[in-house]
DNA sequence: ATATAGTACATTGTATACAATACACAGCAT
DNA sequence: ATGCTGTGTATTGTATACAATGTACTATAT
């Protein structure tokens, strides 16, 4: 017999709850590149006790969103240049193998879906909003990383996307680049569509390189 | 359950030094696949709090070498056929990568250190000795990784290198494979000297497709 | 025999107490 | 002034206490 499904309200350790507190903020740049996180501090902002906040942190140190020193502490984690440029490098190439994958793999609705999403970002290109535009082109590139049915391939594709988002945001906003976005998206996503793997490669591949390019261009580093 | 023990020579903290006990244990098999890991009992073994052990547990988690349900508990990682595929899938597309890059990153230095690895590799597997013949193996790959550059391709690759350990580990006792596992570095290394792109993506394509045929041969899995 | 409720126990989740360490600064000797 | 040393304080590292929850088992009713 059915359970009189009461939303038991999905349980969250406190531990998440805190985890996506601090990850929210540092991806949103409430907390800053270098900022110290100091549990007990934390802990009474948050209302709870040090534990949490701890395994939190941990957490976030994994995650490379946060640099820990022993016996000394934690802070934001700060990305340099060169670090940039690696994980762009590797996102590059599997970028490019998500792509070769969605050729063969992408199913009809996903091929639906994606068309949507693709219009749905010329559409939010227009409304000059940042966080709508970010928002719509993580949801045309997730169909096509979901596409591959590789749950691996997914979770470290979002991990390499997540150390970027704070400067992919900033060149979001540059509107002049909008117009460049959508045509490349275009190009990408008629690549799988025919199911023309070299192309799809160069498609993917070049939308990173453009890419770094604004984002290197806009960012300048302190090293 | 196997006996653990801790190696406090040098000093790190607690967490730090149960975090690689139980690395250990896990990849070497001393701890198995679906066993529970009870932060009392483990305590207790190690001569710690469980604080620590809770740290370290959740370390290894993030490494996805532990699966954990909230308020149930750990268990060491189970992984399917399926997983397996999965992370052969991304290595393959990531090891071909590596090729591309050490053929053109790759210094005199380090191709030199490379053939000596390689001939070390040779030797290894007349020793029968299957830790051996695995750390030479984890050498000779870890040039070519090395002379990348990219920090974080490196740390992607280790990852994912260590969810197949203990089943690599497996592959590496049937004696019948190394003669072509020799040759396969072969082909791999000369690609690299050659600087010939094409034929060293080929090469370290190949030898995971051979890799993953022997694991699945060998391994038979319950779902 | 089966199903249900209830209870005891094992285990994790969270909070707090205590220990160890690093850092800053003051005081002193040179 | 400079450098050393000691002391106090802030912060993390570790241990333990307490709360919440899931699980197995028992007793009971049908």
């Amino acid at each position: 017999m059915a359970k009189l499904s009461l939303n038991m309200d999905e349980y969250l350790p406190l531990r998440d709850v805190v985890f996506h507190a601090l990850r929210r903020a540092i991806l949103t740049g409430e907390l800053v590149p270098g900022e110290r996180l100091m549990e007990i501090h934390l802990a009474q902002q948050l209302g709870v006790s040090r534990t949490p906040v701890r395994e939190a942190i941990h957490k976030l140190e994994l995650e490379g969103l946060v640099s820990m020193i022993p016996r000394k502490g934690a802070m934001v984690a700060e990305i340099s240049e060169h670090g940039l440029r690696d994980v762009l490098e590797v996102r590059r190439a599997l970028d490019a193998f998500c792509a070769e994958l969605a050729c063969e793999r992408m199913n009809d609705r996903e091929k639906e879906r994606l068309k949507e999403a693709y219009e749905a970002f010329a559409k939010a290109t227009e409304t000059k909003d940042t966080t709508v535009i970010a928002k719509a082109d993580v949801d045309f590139h997730d169909i096509i990383i979901n596409s591959t049915g590789n749950e691996r391939l997914i979770s470290t594709i979002n991990n390499l996307a997540e150390q970027i988002y704070r400067y992919r945001f900033e060149y979001l906003k540059d509107e002049s680049i909008h117009k460049g976005l959508i045509a490349e998206h275009k190009m990408l996503m008629d690549a799988i569509f025919s199911k023309n793997i070299e192309e799809a490669k160069r498609a993917a591949s070049t939308h990173i390189d453009n890419q770094e390019k604004s984002i290197l261009s806009q960012i300048h580093f302190k090293d």
